[in-house]
DNA sequence: GGTGCATATATCAGCAGTGACATATCTCGG
DNA sequence: CCGAGATATGTCACTGCTGATATATGCACC
């Protein structure tokens, strides 16, 4: 997978690891991320594959670069991959697996965990907004026409915003359901009690 | 994280290997998939580390099983858990990342490719939809009462079908945007041509 | 002269996850 | 009797990914 996404940035323009790092989990790759870890040795096996070409720049304040382009099979594999119609991912999304084992922690506990995530979301959605902000800033009137980079860039974005307001609603939804839920224990025992 | 997820389902009672492969992709659990190959491992491992105890249990008619039990100590590693405040986890989505990229292909093979996706997550979405129409049949009031196991169940389901609803209502948005974008086209190319 | 920071590349151990291969029992139908 | 299918457990090679560790340059600041 990494690989697919190295290679649609190297299609723009030729980048060292170190602009690749930054560009993934920065402002234009939102749905991957990848360490240099990572990176680098994927790079090495996709230079032996043939799918880019290495080439050291040096700089006079800085460290050497190495810098990659996109090579004419790699250009091939990249189209190949986007042709393919790959089967759904299996969802895995640790704080699910979490919710659904809330009946083993004390009831506040539960909830401080759903507004610790809400919160993190929040975040995350400030961001995206930002970031689309920034294009509209950048762009203006453009976001509207005909480049069709910048159309299917805006058009992950409103999905990434979409996936994140989806789940800060349901966070609030689960704290407003779970209260009921508690209330509802309350007045069960209280019944019992009188 | 699987480990979690097995001592979830082995708290509710114990499991064989095979039991525990069915449970994952089956109804129960919806935000975690798992094979054999990296279930029956795990088992071992975590039998080693003291948090499940094992037992073989013949059979008449079939193949022996190993029953899995969680320990005390498997008991205190999920609470432990339960009670960990994690990071948000990093987004991958390999269709996103192909959207990146359909600049590459021609209009018809994205368009393709968003309207395979939508019907992938519309089957999802109707798998979902049955699972909790069955639990409504099973539990009928039970579902608005004081089973916190259910509850917890109930709100996790919900999230599943709010996240496939926001996929396919992006898919048709996306579709209806495109469409709109290559009239835009279109009239630009009029425009020029007259 | 020392410390911290951004730039830049690389390796390693270890866990996570996939798909293929392997094996065995029992039942049911042809 | 043979094959298909459900039940049941396991291994293996490979890729994916994380967190830690390492190394080196040059700059700014104290």
């Amino acid at each position: 997978m990494l690989r697919y996404a190295i290679l649609e940035l190297l299609h723009h323009k030729p980048l060292s690891g170190y602009d690749l790092r930054r560009r993934f989990g920065g402002s234009i790759v939102f749905f991957w991320k990848a360490n240099h870890s990572q990176i680098y040795p994927e790079l090495k096996r996709m230079e032996n594959e043939g799918l880019l070409s290495a080439k050291r720049v040096p700089h006079e304040w800085r460290p050497t670069k190495k810098v990659y382009a996109i090579t004419p099979k790699g250009q091939r594999d990249l189209e190949a991959w986007l042709r393919r119609r790959p089967k759904l991912q299996s969802v895995k999304d640790e704080m699910m697996l979490r919710c659904f084992a809330f009946h083993l922690v004390p009831a506040d506990e539960a909830d401080a965990q759903i507004r610790h995530h809400r919160d993190l979301h929040e975040e995350r959605l400030r961001h995206y907004i930002a970031i689309r902000k920034d294009l509209e800033r950048k762009h203006g009137r453009l976001l509207e026409t005909a480049d069709p980079i910048l159309f299917w860039n805006v058009l992950t974005l409103r999905q990434a915003i979409a996936h994140e307001r989806t789940y800060i609603a349901w966070c609030r939804w689960a704290l407003r359901r779970h209260q009921a839920f508690r209330d509802r224990m309350e007045r069960g025992h209280a019944h019992l009690a009188g």
